[in-house]
DNA sequence: GCGCCTTTGAAGCAG
DNA sequence: CTGCTTCAAAGGCGC
């Protein structure tokens, strides 16, 4: 590189721009017409790509090119450059990473972790779901709380949960917008695909754990015993002995003592 | 290397 | 229609 690199961060000729503090060459600027933002934008991720590219292979930033033929990105990526930018003209961060999200390349599309997958159902396995709003909330607000606070992602999610129940119904509007956005265009991107996709074969030996105890007549005796269901479930409604032990929470009797009344049976058996 | 923790909400399936 | 389960995010921790 030489020292009129004009791709030389440490150019004395370059101003601070604001979105991350990146060192952007001031030639860059001049002599063109005022540009829309998107060419901004890709002006920055290219620059950023080309400054990663440069610690790898320092000798393909230099400008002229050392490999005939080859430009640098960032002259090929902004036909349009501004003048004199402006905070105005500027990208913000967020902006920044919208741009990336819609152009995604094939790298952006993660990986499910999955121990079999058929060659045929790998193109859907890897797409996510999409995130729902307080997903979205989470991961603005998470890198936040994570170098103020510096504890665990568990404690912190807790945290948000409860700032989450603070948020009025506005300020939550804002993430539930984004998240009905994203599902949206996952809608679009991704046609045919299903969460499930993403499912384990097998459930897992938590929620096994954490499994209610069955809530209906149907499960609970079997459909050899209907004789024994509750009025409510023969008539396909919810059942009632649920309903009386959601009623009674503090009741101690259990579901052991919750038997069906042998009239209510009688009169649904008269009724049929 | 994988599952768990911890939260909320969307989605999908079973009953 | 209701209830239940899974998974999105994060990174540390335990097995």
């Amino acid at each position: 590189m030489t020292d009129q690199n004009p791709m030389d961060p440490m150019n004395k000729d370059q101003v601070q721009y604001p979105v991350q503090n990146l060192p952007i060459p001031v030639d860059l600027f001049r002599g063109g017409e005022l540009g829309p933002n998107l060419y901004h934008t890709l002006f920055l991720m290219n620059f950023q790509r080309n400054m990663l590219l440069a610690n790898l292979t320092p000798n393909l930033l230099g400008f002229p090119p050392l490999i005939p033929g080859f430009l640098p990105l960032p002259i090929l990526a902004t036909p349009l450059l501004i003048q004199n930018p402006s905070v105005e003209d500027m990208v913000a961060p967020d902006d920044l990473a919208n741009v990336v999200h819609q152009n995604p390349s094939v790298e952006d599309v993660p990986n499910v972790k999955q121990a079999s997958r058929s060659p045929e159902d790998e193109e859907h396995q890897r797409i996510k779901k999409p995130l729902n709003a307080f997903m979205c909330f989470a991961k603005e607000h998470r890198p936040k709380l994570w170098a103020e606070l510096g504890t665990s992602s568990a404690e912190i999610i807790k945290i948000l949960g409860q700032k989450w129940q603070e948020l009025s119904v506005e300020e939550r509007e804002k993430y539930v917008d984004i998240a009905q956005k994203e599902r949206e265009e996952h809608k679009v991107k991704y046609s045919g695909w299903k969460a499930t996709r993403n499912y384990r074969s097998k459930p897992r030996k938590r929620m096994i754990e954490k499994r209610k105890p069955v809530k209906k007549c149907r499960a609970r005796f079997g459909m050899e015993n209907e004789h024994l269901w509750c009025i409510k479930c023969l008539q396909k409604k919810r059942c009632s002995y649920q309903e009386s032990i959601d009623n009674n929470a503090d009741d101690k009797m259990g579901i052991q003592n919750q038997k069906p009344k042998i009239l209510n049976i009688l009169i649904q058996k008269s009724v049929n």
